[in-house]
DNA sequence: CCTCCATAGTTGACGGTTCAACTTTCATAC
DNA sequence: GTATGAAAGTTGAACCGTCAACTATGGAGG
C-alpha cells in the first residue's frame, strides 16, 4: 500500500471531490436546518410528502414510495409513522393486495406541505441555482445522472400514468 | 400561496435538483455501506482520520478538525471519543491553550487508515470519476466550489504551513 | 391444494447526529 | 486583580436511520 498510489485521485480530482464534499454538507444542513425551523419538517419529510402529492388521488404505496425517494423500506415505515403521527399522512390497506399499505395526503398534509414549499423552493434557489447559470444547470443535471446512471437503476420517471393530483412541487 | 410560483423552479432546474438528490443519496448511502463493510468505519470517520493524518505531526486541534470537515464541535467530540475507544486516536491537552485538546493518529490508526484507503479511493473512482472526462472533473469541481461559496466562507485551504506528515489521501 | 419462496411492510434495538446545557480557560476592560 | 464575555470542548437526551428479525400475503410449480 505504501508503494501503490496506481489508483489515486489526480489533484483535480481531488479538488472537485473535497469541494463536493464540502457543499453537500453545508448545503443540506443548511437547507434542513432552515426547513425545519420555517415548517417543523426535515427535508425528507418534504421530499415524501411531495412525491404522494404527486401521486393520482394523492395516494402511493410504500414500495413505489420508497423507490422515488430511495428510501428504504425501513426508513420509509419510520418516517411515514411519524407523518402519520403529525396528522399529515394516513395509511390504509391496499385494496387489490392485502399486503399493501397506501400512503395518502391528508388536508393538513397538503397544508403543511404547501406552508413549507415556498419557503423551502426559495431557499433551493438562493443557495444554488441564483449562483448558476442556464449551462451550468444542464451540467449539473448531466454530472448527476451520469453519476446516478453507475449506481442504480434508472429513474422510474413517470410510473403513474395521471399527473395533475400533485402541486407542482419540486422534490 | 396557491397563486405565486413565481420563485418555483424551472423544468431544467428541478430535473437538475432532483437528479443531483439522487445521485446524492445512492453515492454516499454506497460509499458508506462498502467502507463500513471493508474497513469498519464510515466516510465520516475518513475523514477525520485523513484530515489529522495531513496534519504537521499528525495531530490537530479539535476546532481545526471541526472546521476542516465541517462537523459541528458536538459531532466531532462524540466522533473523536469513538475513534479514541477504537484505538485510532488518542487525544492530550493542548500545551499552550489550556481549552484545547489536540487529536492525534496513533499507530493503529494510522494503519487503518491506510488499509481503509485503498479501497475507498477506488470506489471513489469507480462510481464518480472513471464516468467523467477532465472536463467534466472541471465542471463538477467548479459547481461545488460556487455553491459552496454562498453558503460558508471560503475554504481554509492551508491553515497549517507543513504538509509532509500526512499520507496524501483524498478526503 | 399445498409447498416454497419472493414480495410488502413493520418492529425494536442499536448507533450516530443534533440540540441545549454546562465547565473550563482565555482575553479584555476597568 | 477582578469582572465579564467569548471561545474550546464535553455531555446527555432526543431524534432519526440502519440492521436484522418477523408477520403476512402473493404467486409458481408439483
Amino acid at each position: 500500500m505504501s508503494t501503490a498510489p496506481a489508483t489515486w485521485l489526480s489533484e483535480a480530482e481531488q479538488r472537485a471531490w473535497r469541494a463536493w464534499l464540502a457543499a453537500d454538507r453545508l448545503l443540506f444542513d443548511r437547507l434542513d436546518h432552515d426547513l425545519q425551523h420555517d415548517a417543523g419538517m426535515s427535508v425528507a419529510d418534504f421530499e415524501v410528502l411531495v412525491r404522494i402529492s404527486e401521486a393520482p388521488g394523492a395516494h402511493l404505496r410504500m414500495s413505489e414510495l420508497a423507490d422515488e425517494t430511495l428510501f428504504s423500506r425501513s426508513r420509509l415505515s419510520h418516517a411515514v409513522a411519524r407523518l402519520e403521527d403529525l396528522g399529515w399522512l394516513h395509511r390504509q390497506s391496499c385494496p387489490t393486495d392485502k399486503r399493501g399499505t397506501l400512503a395518502g395526503l391528508t388536508d393538513a398534509g397538503r397544508a403543511a406541505l404547501e406552508a413549507a414549499a415556498s419557503a423551502h423552493v426559495a431557499a433551493v434557489r438562493r443557495y444554488v441555482f441564483d449562483a448558476l447559470d442556464p449551462d451550468e444547470v444542464h451540467q449539473l443535471e448531466h454530472l448527476a445522472t451520469k453519476i446516478r446512471s453507475r449506481l442504480a437503476p434508472p429513474d422510474p420517471g413517470g410510473i403513474v400514468g395521471c399527473p395533475g393530483a400533485g402541486l407542482g412541487l419540486p422534490g
